[in-house]
DNA sequence: AACCGGTTTTA
DNA sequence: AAAACCGGT
């Protein structure tokens, strides 16, 4: 038996591991870790502090046996496993574009110096290119993709290995100052991190919420989400697990989560599919845009003047993390009120997200720009005012996250311009008209097809 | 067996 | 409007 490296990225926990089993079958596993400073400096406080706190519990979790080392992983991973005589490394497969690229050039350094690089699993229920049409082509519409990934199934989750022989190594000795920085320097209060704390939160949902999640979950006041959305990020949480615990699950709540589930996949299958669909229309769209500098900046802040958006905006500052209803109606704002480029809003979302998962964020993004999967409603405009009378109807999301707005009572919170005192504590105006914006959003549409 | 055309579906 | 399927060839 030799030495294997499990090398943790989007996977940070121990418990149903496809690619730690399989290191531990191997022989004597070094835990690693590598950060990429080109990665970590860039990346939003609150993303870095949760990551941090994840890697923390990670270690704890290894009785500190956790390595992390700093550089380009296509020059530490090989340095390390001459340093500790590995003859394999192990990973879960990564489907996002540069981790496929930096994948490839670990691979290929491991491979001179005769170490094996060893794939196994990755980080969603069916791995993406798995589900594909009777044609053998890739889904680009939702419905039938659910359809055929429910079909396909899923294995059961395996427990975390025991009896494995830990091999030791030091970690990079600027780590830990790091870390202390990454949480000294956290902007906002994060949730406990790791896989116990994950558990208990899932655990109190599944119990509590889910029997309401299919009528709650679009009610951003209400706790009606189960916010495993970081968890599942980091891989913390593998989405398996939750499908498993809700196998003998039929009530609308529990198929409803399961869909939620399954857009997860279904965008990270896409963005296999098309890995240029990142950071460019998957359906180039000539559409006009717009640079509102100020405008931009004030949707950046919440201070448009529309109650739900600013509100949501906020959320995401100061929370990490925004309801995902919001996040439909602050993306519509963006693109379709200020007509601004999906791309602005998708990299600020990325910036601020907990969870910030590229195939979810930019192609919901692309979704409501009409530039992604789900083809013909371009007119696809949300009324800022009606989203928010009809999903947060007494106003109490509004209320909680813009304290100018906290005076007016129910739903007038999301009409200030309707009453004597609404802007008596500050509230902006509102930026633009919607019905005026909507007609001029359209207009565009219509030139460009 | 890859491709065509008509029909149904698209959160 | 485009995707996916289905039943042909």
């Amino acid at each position: 038996m030799g030495t294997a490296i499990m090398w943790f990225r989007r996977d940070l926990r121990l418990r149903d591991h496809p690619a730690l089993r399989e290191s531990a079958s191997r022989g004597a596993v070094l835990p690693l870790f590598v950060i990429d400073p080109s990665m970590w400096g860039p990346a939003g406080a609150a993303k870095t502090a949760w990551l941090a706190a994840t890697l923390r519990a990670l270690d704890a979790s290894l009785d500190g046996r956790l390595v992390i080392r700093l550089g380009d992983p296509a020059e530490v991973v090989p340095r390390v496993a001459r340093e500790v005589g590995a003859t394999s490394v192990h990973v879960s497969r990564e489907n996002e574009p540069g981790g496929v690229e930096r994948d490839r050039r670990v691979v290929a350094a491991l491979r001179e110096i005769g170490v094996e690089g060893v794939a196994t699993g990755s980080p969603y229920a069916v791995d993406p290119g798995t589900v594909r049409t009777k044609g053998g082509t890739p889904f680009k519409v939702f419905t039938p993709f659910a359809a055929a990934w429910r079909e396909h199934g899923w294995d059961e989750p395996t427990s975390a290995p025991r009896g494995v022989e830990w091999v030791e190594a030091d970690t990079d000795g600027r780590v830990e100052a790091m870390l202390d920085k990454a949480a000294r320097e956290c902007p906002i209060d994060l949730p406990t991190a790791g896989e116990d704390a994950a558990r208990r939160r899932w655990v109190r949902f599944r119990d509590e919420a889910l029997v309401d999640y299919d009528h709650d979950r679009d009610l951003p006041a209400v706790e009606g989400t189960s916010r495993m959305s970081a968890d599942l990020h980091l891989g913390v949480v593998h989405p398996r697990q939750l499908l498993h615990d809700l196998r003998e699950e039929r009530g609308d709540g529990a198929q409803t989560y399961r869909t939620e589930l399954a857009w997860r996949e279904f965008y990270a299958d896409v963005l296999w599919a098309n890995p240029d669909s990142a950071w460019q229309d998957l359906r180039p769209l000539p559409l006009r845009y717009d640079e509102p500098q100020d405008a931009i900046e004030a949707w950046r802040e919440g201070r448009t003047g529309y109650p739900i958006i600013d509100a949501g905006m906020r959320q995401l500052l100061g929370e990490g993390w925004m309801h995902n209803r919001v996040r439909m109606a602050t993306a519509s704002f963006l693109t379709k009120d200020l007509h601004v480029w999906w791309p602005v809003g998708a990299r600020h979302f990325l910036e601020h997200l907990v969870d910030g998962d590229l195939g979810s964020n930019n192609h919901g993004w692309q979704w409501v720009a009409g530039t992604g999967t789900d083809a013909s409603p371009y007119f696809r405009v949300f009324n800022p005012v009606t989203q928010g009378k009809r999903f947060d109807p007494d106003g109490a999301y509004v209320r909680r996250w813009v304290p100018e707005l906290a005076h007016l009572e129910g739903a007038a919170a999301h009409e200030p311009w309707k009453h004597d005192d609404g802007y008596a504590h500050d509230y902006p105006e509102r930026i633009v008209d919607h019905a005026q914006e909507r007609l001029e959003a359209l207009a565009r549409y219509d030139e460009a097809t």
